[in-house]
DNA sequence: CCTTGACCTGGAGCGCACTCCAGGAGCGAG
DNA sequence: CTCGCTCCTGGAGTGCGCTCCAGGTCAAGG
């Protein structure tokens, strides 16, 4: 009956200290259910919580955020609304990234195409005509 | 005849601490030219360099990593391969972490498109049968 | 019974990338 | 000459997100 945290860490990527820390950080829905002898036991829900939490992170959202939308769920129904603004919020902000990275992406390209070049005619120095006559 | 730090920060978007900080650890293909009076003097050649810096930090090049990119340039010619294999790891980090967030973003979609559903239900119970009719 | 290993807590430490600050110098305007 | 401004340096400080550690508890296997 429930996941031992060096489990859980193995399901979800995190380390075990890293489980911790979110834990304590106030991250989780709740703190997480304890054995007769004080251990963690992650449940599945628990899981899928966490699991959430690390697209939130991976996407880039700041812990103090995902604090934030965990205070929400917390909270209990009634402020669907402020979730969704949040997340919302944290998509366009995604998608700013996304095509951000993407432009700087298109510059380092060509950056790249201008060593590829030098590197093929640096080639064709070493073997003249090799190509060009064929 | 150049700029001076505080056009270089509005040109390129760095503050003048990070301009300085970014001499200093070496990121920089030459240290800043000085004015008679010891002031920093930014050239376009140094305006392009940092243009392409802030790329690469953009996407996520570690500045341990920039350091090493202008080290290879700074050795001169001779190194293009080198170089080339930077900026290809790079590329195919950056690569993978636009395709990592998403699918990390698609999963947030989905979690949105669950909040908007349910106020979406809660709209319909407050005014019953209004959409439904028309 | 003893050892081993996973786990516990509170708190310190770390790597990264800046950011801020004190104390001082040069320079143009009034 | 004085004021105000920008700039200089070296070094300390900050925020983030972990990561590590000491010292201790507990349970199962041999």
């Amino acid at each position: 009956m429930g996941y031992a945290i060096a489990e859980a860490a193995d399901l979800t990527g995190l380390s075990t200290d890293t489980l911790r820390y979110y834990e304590r950080d106030g991250l989780l829905l709740q703190p997480v259910a304890r054995t007769s002898s004080g251990r963690r036991s992650y449940t599945d829900s628990d899981l899928r919580w966490i699991l959430l939490l690390t697209r939130l992170r991976a996407t880039g959202m700041p812990i103090r955020d995902v604090r934030r939308y965990a205070d929400l769920v917390r909270a209990g129904a009634g402020n669907e609304q402020d979730r969704l603004d949040l997340l919302r919020a944290h998509r366009q902000q995604v998608l700013a990234q996304l095509a951000e990275v993407t432009e700087h992406l298109g510059a380092i390209d060509s950056k790249i195409g201008i060593y590829e070049d030098k590197l093929a005619a640096l080639d064709l120095e070493r073997a003249p005509g090799s190509s060009v006559e064929a």
